[in-house]
DNA sequence: ATACGTTTCAAACATACGTTTGGAGACAAG
DNA sequence: CTTGTCTCCAAACGTATGTTTGAAACGTAT
């Protein structure tokens, strides 16, 4: 049989490397010599670099949508109300919480994600849409009963507005981190910022439309 | 003297280029070839491919960055109370304005900024921080004014969270467009986003701080 | 007209990349 | 023991990249 975790240890490394330095910029030479395999390895047991992102983020993503999907049966059968901050609140708390044992997983995997939508192409960009697509209408036709006021076209908007937020954020926070510590001597963490998104994102959703 | 306009041909291929299809993902034979010159040219006039780079991005922020200085002043002179809806508005206003010709600039500059902060390695970030910084300082003491509530640190998560969601938004332009078109029935320019974006970055901004 | 600095150009250079190959080794089934 | 399948590995392949080179072409000033 194989040598254990071989296919595990090159999307470890991966994972890591490419939310360190981006996909076009991480070679697979960096990741198998790091990740203790063979250059060939990559190529046999996932067909192409490509196919690797994709296996990447199919680990991550397919439990966190299946999380959430959770989370929303819930939700529905307690017959809460919906409000933007227990719906926000849900996804935060996930995303957060998916990989309880490694609190630095989400900060990559949003790392991820902000390379995956900065992919002009937008390869990426559609197979995440295509895979999880559903949870993420789900997610927002809760929002709308949230935010009855706002159109849903205008709502899809400003879903993408937040997502734009939270990923942006995420995915440079150590940098942000850093500027943050020099400028007012206090360290945050990831739950910290994620905290004081959760206020922004509320307000900028259900702020008032404009007459227009 | 030179064959007049090998350097702005460079850099016009060269911005367009960047921002359908990455830094890494662009060559230097792709841009020198469209553009119509040698490929030597580039390193003849820039030194290097990093160096053509910045030189995109110096030649779109400075006269940003001296407009927005110049509004800033402006806005000091005649006494007006600072409210988030004018500075920010003065921000998009200029965004969209700068290069009021060609009305794709903009959308351009900020798929290249996205690429540009999506580079984790920060290099780019730290030399947009280094030249521009005075400028975006100044932008967030008067939001500071206009928001007193909003502690220093929790503003600057803010803007950071705001800026996340212009980038995001519209560096990924077509893609977004493309589908409220197909969801919605409705074509919507760059300058309608913002329109959009403007109330929700408002009422991010001056949401109400959670007692914590 | 000549000389000179600047710019253009085709060609080559060195390197890094993703992928493929052919064989060696391990293990289970017949 | 033999066969077959799966995995690993060193090496090589073909290609694309950024950069450099040396000569040709150009415009200007002497």
């Amino acid at each position: 049989m194989a040598q254990p975790g071989t296919v595990d240890r090159i999307l470890d490394t991966a994972e890591v490397l490419f939310a360190q330095k981006g996909f076009a910029e991480t070679s697979l030479r960096a990741i198998t010599s790091k990740a203790g395999v063979n250059l060939a390895a990559v190529n046999y047991h996932f067909g192409s670099k490509e196919a690797l992102i994709q296996a990447v983020f199919e680990r991550f993503l397919t439990p966190f949508s299946a999380a959430l999907a959770a989370k929303l049966d819930e939700l529905e059968a307690s017959g809460t109300p919906d409000t933007p901050e227990t719906i926000l609140g849900i996804v935060s708390r996930l995303a957060l919480g998916t990989h309880p044992q490694d609190p630095q997983r989400a900060a990559i995997f949003f790392r991820l994600a902000g390379q995956a939508y900065s992919q002009p192409q937008g390869h990426l960009r559609q197979y995440l849409n295509q895979h999880y697509g559903a949870v993420f209408k789900r997610l927002q036709e809760h929002l709308q009963r949230a935010v009855p006021d706002v159109s849903p076209m205008e709502l899809f908007w400003r879903v993408q507005f937040s997502l734009g937020s939270v990923i942006f954020t995420l995915s440079g926070l150590e940098s942000l981190q850093a500027i943050s510590k020099s400028d007012f001597k206090l360290e945050l963490s990831a739950a910290d910022i994620t905290q004081r998104l959760l206020p922004f994102l509320v307000g900028g959703i259900q702020a008032p439309v404009p007459a227009q």
